[in-house]
DNA sequence: CGGCATCCGGGAAGATACTG
DNA sequence: CAGTATCTTCCCGGATGCCG
């Protein structure tokens, strides 16, 4: 039994909306609360728990986190989910709607890069360096190239194929990986757009590659970041 | 000159940021304030000045639109720029970078669009529905069709031309065009995208139709809402 | 009138502690 | 591990007033 707040005004305070058709403004209303849209990203590439996502999105706050999630639940853009016995933990899944906003995650992230003011040299999570690889890869370089690529990023692991000028990125152990990384988030994108030689971050022990050390070399060359705006 | 607060506790207290490489939390960063992106897409047809701005972002208070306008200026997506004599207005201009940022407003309002919660009745602005003609037209339709059609909203104006598949849209006077609707911006939206008759909103005296009343309803033809997401 | 500055109330975000 | 509870700080929104 849950008591409403005795304090509160009643509908008679609107809640803050823009009231306004346009889809831009209807579409912050879903997902322009601060952190929404991060959130929104790591689960991008499939289900993750509670405390996963708080270690990925360091700086926000559980009750925050909760709150958001409540939000992106009750907006249906995302479902709790119980996994079987024995796993028997919770975990938070898109739905088709939700995944399709991936675009706009991408959209957003191209455009930001080109900022005078982007720090690449923060930390960033293994989703989204994962991602951004799906945003920033040049196409004519990749259509010269078959690859599949692992990677091994602390808790998580991925699969890369380039095929056709396509990438795909998927969760997954790579096993059938020509080249398989192994390492920490933030040093693969000091390697991958910071184009920090693979040599120097394999002799610090930040980095290794495992495999065909050409074909990671060659995967890095089709990533570019856009030159930056002129203000 | 100006004066520090002095209850300003200095760089001890971190602003609200997010610590993330990531070019999406970077972009939120720049534009993922409360208002912001509603403030990028009223300029994305051209500057306005402050009045304008706070009419056609109903809901706004001045202060915040003073805030955002900073905000964003310091950020170097828009410039505050004086129109010259007799005019002498102040305005506020999009850089080129800004205008850059119409890909974010579009893909976020046509995922938005598909929403189950999307109230299409309520108002809209005068850039909004001109915008969403270049996110919402089908470009096959649009390929078997070249026409300029005008448009006279209440203070604004515009010329939508749709040639070889491509919709362009400019503020300005329509003086050449086939045809002209004249009315309220809520009730084009009605006319384009509720479908209402025209008939029904010319006999209502809500929206008149100069010239050639069937490249209107030509013009109108090529939009469609995309399908609800089904959650 | 346009473009702010200022003050205030409410609520969202952040940090920390605590619980099942 | 997966969240609540609580407290503080800060932002948003509304009203008012200043000043060219």
């Amino acid at each position: 039994m849950e008591l409403q707040k005795l304090t509160n005004p009643g509908p008679a305070v609107a809640k803050r909306r823009y009231d306004d058709a346009c889809g831009t403004a209807h579409g912050l209303e879903l997902i322009g609360e601060r952190w929404a849209l991060l959130v929104m990203r790591e689960l991008m590439l499939g289900p993750k728990r509670f405390s996963d996502l708080r270690a990925d999105l360091p700086g926000i706050s559980a009750n925050v986190l909760t709150q958001r999630l409540e939000g992106l639940e009750g907006n249906g853009l995302l479902k709790r989910r119980k996994l079987p016995p024995p796993a028997n933990a919770q975990v938070y899944e898109l739905t088709p709607w939700g995944y399709e906003a991936e675009p706009i995650v991408q959209t957003l992230g191209r455009w930001a890069a080109r900022s005078p003011a982007h720090d690449p040299t923060l930390p960033i999570s293994a989703t989204s360096i994962m991602l951004s690889f799906r945003t920033m890869y040049n196409a004519e370089r990749a259509r010269a190239l078959g690859a599949t690529i692992g990677f091994r990023l602390v808790d998580d692991a991925f699969i890369a194929t380039a095929e056709a000028g396509e990438l795909k990125v998927v969760r997954g152990d790579p096993a059938e990986a020509e080249a398989i990384f192994v390492g920490e988030p933030t040093v693969l994108a000091g390697a991958v757009y910071g184009k920090v030689p693979l040599n120097d971050l394999a002799a610090a022990g930040a980095l290794k590659v495992e495999g065909d050390r050409a074909a990671a070399e060659r995967f890095i060359s089709i990533f570019e970041l856009p030159p930056k705006a002129v203000i």
